[in-house]
DNA sequence: CTATCGTGGTTGAGAGTTCAACCAAATCGC
DNA sequence: GCGATTTGGTTGAACTCTCAACCACGATAG
């Protein structure tokens, strides 16, 4: 009860108990959660997760077309992280990308036929796989925990996010 | 009531709206705590957090020192990740690979003094921004929570994994 | 004793991400 | 209007990670 936080070097002030095992925790789940759904889409779709993530934002819009800051921004992407995976997926013929008319510095980024087709095919596979890793092994009421948990997370490192409004 | 479930292309079952609002609030929070972790130790430290994790294990072990495969999973890396890895920290003169006397395919890596007084500048800059990112929005209560959730999604993927015991 | 199999680890190529630099279009200030 | 700044996006190089192939050593079985 006297020593509720150790030292990493003698000197250093670090994490008390319930922190070290809620931050490796925390560490160990992310890693192997994100690992296993890119795996599982690496093989099944030849894609990682981030572009799942791309081609699914996309097909949720309007004429299923973003400009490129927004998608960036739905997606926790960097804007060159973006382009980079956009030219990627314009290459398989997955999105195409067109000049915005009302300000030409923009770039629409749109969902094609193919591109929709092949999320369809990859849609059923994925949700299972996140069902499995992440909903399966918890109750409902940790579903509404986690979701406050990680809404006050978000929250914190970017005020501008959303919260669940 | 009657509509719980969303479709993404008006075939495939998605998840629940609780469900879909914790996946997003889950990838998001995952991904810019993430972000923010290695943002923060590349910029001051000119690594990733995995190097961090590495460098951090190997400080706790006895004599500094651990087996290659032993290192691997408890940083969560496959081996080949691991031995690149190594292989840099090695270049930059902040761990030694040693062979084991025991059995000859064993690779040991310990840590220098060199890697433990990196580490320990590292640290304090570290720490502060896990807790920023990850406890300080969080109460008491909830950080609890979270590690009995992040737990159970460990345990779901690996069943070996140690849930605090 | 030797052939086979399993384990521990490394390597090189390919793919994705980051960072810094850069360009073009729009907006601001005077 | 016109230069300066800001915004939106792209590019190339450096770095990390993944995957598959591979090598060496140890264990196992005949």
């Amino acid at each position: 009860m006297a020593e509720n936080r150790t030292t990493l070097d003698g000197v250093t002030p670090w994490l008390s108990a319930d922190e070290q095992r809620a931050w490796l925790a925390w560490l160990g789940a992310t890693e192997l959660l994100m690992g296993s759904l890119d795996a599982q889409l690496q093989r099944d779709a030849g894609f990682p997760h981030a572009y799942y993530a791309i081609l699914a934002q996309l097909s949720h819009a309007p004429e299923r077309t973003l400009r490129m800051s927004d998608l960036a921004s739905v997606v926790n992407a960097s804007a060159s992280r973006l382009s980079h995976a956009i030219g990627k997926l314009e290459d398989r013929g997955w999105v195409t990308r067109q000049q915005c008319a009302g300000d030409r510095r923009v770039t629409l980024a749109t969902l094609t036929d193919a591109g929709h087709a092949v999320l369809s095919e990859q849609a059923p596979g994925h949700v299972a796989a996140v069902r499995k890793g992440l909903f399966d092994p918890l109750s409902a009421e940790q579903v509404t925990q986690l979701e406050l948990i990680c809404n006050a997370v978000l929250h914190g490192l970017d005020p501008s996010a959303d919260c669940s409004r």
